[in-house]
DNA sequence: AGCTGCTCCTGGTCGC
DNA sequence: TGCGACCAGGAGCAGC
């Protein structure tokens, strides 16, 4: 499922296969991907370049020159793949773009669960899950202080903590996970009794596990590619997601799933104590 | 305000 | 073999 190194790898794929075409029509078979219909598409966007692609957190900003820009969140199985028009239509593509070179761009969303939304330039940080989003993963948008800060307000798990967007921004189930499993710390810890070292310690390591994972080229598991077809090089890196029964890489205790707040989530019971 | 639970979707897996 | 039950889950929302 896309986080934000794999939404990183579909921006950078998408920027140098898109930046520069022209939409000439749009086109889907299940409008609800649409927010706002697809007429509203035709109309805003027939006729105009894409001038950049951006991202924040795992929403995909594509930037037309009329100032209008297309919010793409890809959710559990959305993907975008820039094709000649002749090649044949895969049953899973719900929305495609034609482009004036011939080429389209596709989205391929198997579960339908992805949404298009389209907004003026400059006021996507207003609409839906990007008007609450938090920081970005990085040393200068994400502070200890604010981190903690946000940890003091909540006693429910700190895994939900860390899946919750406006904590900081690109986490989804795997990375939240692989960050805990390296941080030693129990995902079900309530959030206000994370001690200062352990919350620092968490803190760095979100930093460093997605900065890798988006240098690998984010996580493959189930079907992920990005825009030109690449997969991922950081499955290769996962310690507890996945792995439930193998042996821990620390100590050798075997991994266990448990749920937390409705999610699959994987732990080793040894090295993650348990606290409240 | 914080938190839980439900919804959307469909392919894959499992048990009978 | 066929069928139904259940699982995977990000975000948005209702409701307590």
């Amino acid at each position: 499922m896309p986080e934000l190194p794999e939404v990183e790898s579909v921006r950078r794929g998408l920027a140098t296969l898109l930046v520069g075409k022209t939409v000439t029509a749009v086109h889907t078979n299940w409008e609800k991907v649409l927010v706002g219909g697809l007429d509203a598409f035709n109309q805003a966007l027939t006729g105009q370049t894409v001038t950049a692609i951006d991202r924040r957190g795992k929403y995909l900003l594509i930037r037309f020159s009329n100032a209008t820009t297309l919010i793409s969140h890809l959710r559990m199985e959305g993907k975008y793949q820039v094709v000649a028009a002749s090649e044949p239509m895969h049953r899973f593509v719900h929305v495609w773009f034609d482009l004036d070179d011939g080429a389209q761009l596709r989205y391929h969303d198997m579960r339908k669960f992805g949404r298009m939304q389209l907004v003026a330039t400059g006021t996507e940080m207003q609409v839906g899950g990007l008007a609450t989003i938090g920081p970005e993963p990085n040393p200068e948008s994400f502070t200890v202080a604010d981190f903690e800060a946000k940890l003091a307000r909540h006693h429910k798990a700190i895994k939900s903590v860390l899946l919750d967007q406006s904590t900081v921004a690109g986490i989804g189930n795997i990375y939240a996970d692989e960050s805990l499993w390296r941080a030693q710390i129990h995902p079900e810890t309530p959030a206000d009794q994370l001690s200062h070292e352990e919350a620092v310690k968490l803190h760095d390591v979100v930093i460093d596990l997605l900065a890798q994972a988006i240098t690998l080229g984010g996580t493959s598991v189930h079907t992920f590619v990005d825009a030109t077809g690449k997969r991922g090089g950081f499955q290769n890196e996962l310690k507890v997601y996945g792995r439930t029964g193998e042996p821990c890489e620390r100590c050798g205790t075997a991994i266990q799933k448990i749920k937390v707040g409705q999610r699959g989530t994987h732990f080793c019971p040894h090295c993650q104590v348990r606290k409240d």
